[in-house]
DNA sequence: GAGGTTTCTGAGGATTCTCTGAGCCAACTC
DNA sequence: GAGTTGGCTCAGAGAATCCTCAGAAACCTC
C-alpha cells in the first residue's frame, strides 16, 4: 500500500466528508480532507492529490469558482462534483468537460468509487496499467461499459443489480454482512430494511448463476459472498 | 506481549464492560475501560486507543453524538458499536459505513473478538502481517471467507459450529473447560445447560474429524483440546 | 401523462439451525 | 464386576433465517 493514489475530499458536512474518507480509504486510497474552499486550496498545494471530490454547496466559495482558483494555481487534477438532485445538477454538467465527472446526492459509497476509479484511469496515461475488468471465473465484468458476461455470454443487469454485483466481485472471497452490503451499495440515507437486498440477490442469482458452477453463496447468519470452487 | 495493541471499551453496564475487557485482554490486548462518554473522551485523548469498542445507547450521550465529538477532535480511530437488537439497529447504519463494524447484543465474545481482528485488519495498511487464516496440521479456518477445509476438501459449518472451531483452534494445544468455551462461544446470556456443547462437538466430529487422526480430544474431567499429534 | 422499467415492500412458504432430553456407551471407583 | 459418573449420539420441536413472488411505488422516456 506504498505510494497509495492521493485524494482529497472536499465538504462541508463532516459526516459526508468523513464517510467518503472512509470508504475511499478502505479501497486503498489516501486521503485527506477540508471543510472549506479556503482549507481545500492550502490542501490541494500541500497533499497534492491525484482527484478531487468536491462538494459543490460549499459555504465560503461556490464549487465553481474554487475550480477556476485551482486552475488560475496551475493545479489541474481531475473533479468529482458531489451535488444535489436539483437546479445546481444541470450546471455541474457543463463544468464536467474535462475528465471531470459529478455524483449526485445521495450517492451509493460503492458508485462514487467506481466513478474516481474510472477518472483515475481515464487520466493516466502509462496505458493499461489496470484494467477495468473484474473477473471471477467465468463471469467478467467492465466497469467502463457497464456490460457484464457469464461465460462469454452477455448478462443485461439493471443499476442496482451491477452495483450490487460488482461490490461482490471486489470482495470476492470476503465474507459481506448485510450491513456491510447496504451500505456500500445502497444510497447511504436508505432507510429501508434489509429485505431488498435478498430480493436483489435473487435477481442477480437468475440472471448471473443460472449456469454452474454458483458463484454467488449464502453463509446463513453471516451474509453472502463471491467464491468459485477450487 | 509488549507493544500489544491498545482497545477502549466503553459501556455502562459494569457488566459487560468487565466482560469484554477480560477477553480482550486474554486475547493479547491492552485495554481500558469507560462508563460514560465524557470518561471516553478523556480516555481516547490519554490512552490512545486503535481501537474502540463502544455501546450505542451511553446514559449521558448518544454513542453518534460521541463518535461526531471524537472526529471534531482528530480522532480516527475505528470503532465496533455494540447495539440492542431494536430499533438502534438501524440507525448504526449509516455510521458503519468506513472501516467500522457493529455487533447485536447479546454477542458472543467469540464473535466480537473475531470481529475486532478483521476490523484491525482492514485498517493495518502494512499488508499481509497477519493472514486471516487460521491452521493445525492439515486443517485450516478462514476468517474472511468463513470457510474450513480438513486435508483440502471444503467442510460446510453452521455459524455455531464455526464459533466453536474457531475458538477451539485459537486456543490449540490448551485444554478449555466446558464452562470457558460456553462463555466464549455462546451468547453471554446463554441460560441453558452444558449438554449443548457435547451435542455441538459432536457435530464438529463428524464434520471435520472423520479424518485420520483426530484433532478435537476429551479430556475427561476437564474440558476438551484441540491438538495434532506429534 | 402514458407506458415501460426499475426499485422497494411484505407475506407465504421452504429450509436450516439450535437446543433439549432420553437412551446408550465408556471410563473410573470400589 | 457392579455401580456410578461423565460423555456421546440421535431424533424432534420450535425458532430463526432465507428465498421467491406479486404487486405497489417511484422513476424515466417519449
Amino acid at each position: 500500500m506504498v505510494d497509495a493514489t492521493r485524494i482529497l475530499v472536499v465538504d462541508d458536512e463532516r459526516n459526508i466528508a468523513e464517510l467518503v474518507s472512509m470508504a475511499l480509504k478502505v479501497s486503498g486510497f489516501e486521503v485527506q480532507t477540508a471543510g472549506t474552499a479556503r482549507d481545500a486550496r492550502t490542501a490541494v498545494r500541500e497533499f497534492r492529490p491525484a482527484l478531487i471530490v468536491l462538494d459543490v454547496g460549499l459555504p465560503d466559495m461556490d464549487g465553481f469558482e474554487l475550480v477556476q482558483r485551482l486552475l488560475a494555481d496551475g493545479i489541474k487534477a481531475p473533479v468529482i462534483f458531489l451535488t444535489a438532485r436539483d437546479a445546481t445538477e444541470e450546471k455541474v454538467h457543463g463544468l464536467t468537460v474535462g475528465g471531470d465527472d459529478y455524483v449526485t446526492k445521495p450517492f451509493s459509497l460503492e458508485e462514487l468509487v467506481a466513478r474516481i476509479r474510472v477518472v483515475l484511469r481515464r487520466q493516466d496515461p502509462s496505458g493499461t496499467r489496470s484494467s477495468s475488468i473484474l473477473a471471477l471465473a467465468d463471469l467478467e465484468l467492465d466497469d467502463e461499459s457497464y456490460q457484464v458476461t457469464r461465460g462469454g455470454r452477455p448478462v443485461e443487469l439493471t443499476r442496482t443489480e451491477f452495483r450490487l454485483l460488482r461490490y461482490l466481485l471486489v470482495n470476492s472471497g470476503r465474507v459481506l454482512s448485510r450491513a456491510q452490503i447496504l451500505d456500500h451499495v445502497w444510497e447511504y440515507d436508505f432507510g429501508g430494511d434489509a429485505s431488498v437486498l435478498e430480493t436483489y440477490i435473487s435477481y442477480l442469482r437468475h440472471k448471473v448463476d443460472v449456469v454452474d458452477p454458483p458463484l454467488i453463496h449464502t453463509v446463513r447468519g453471516v451474509g453472502y459472498v463471491l467464491r468459485a470452487p477450487r
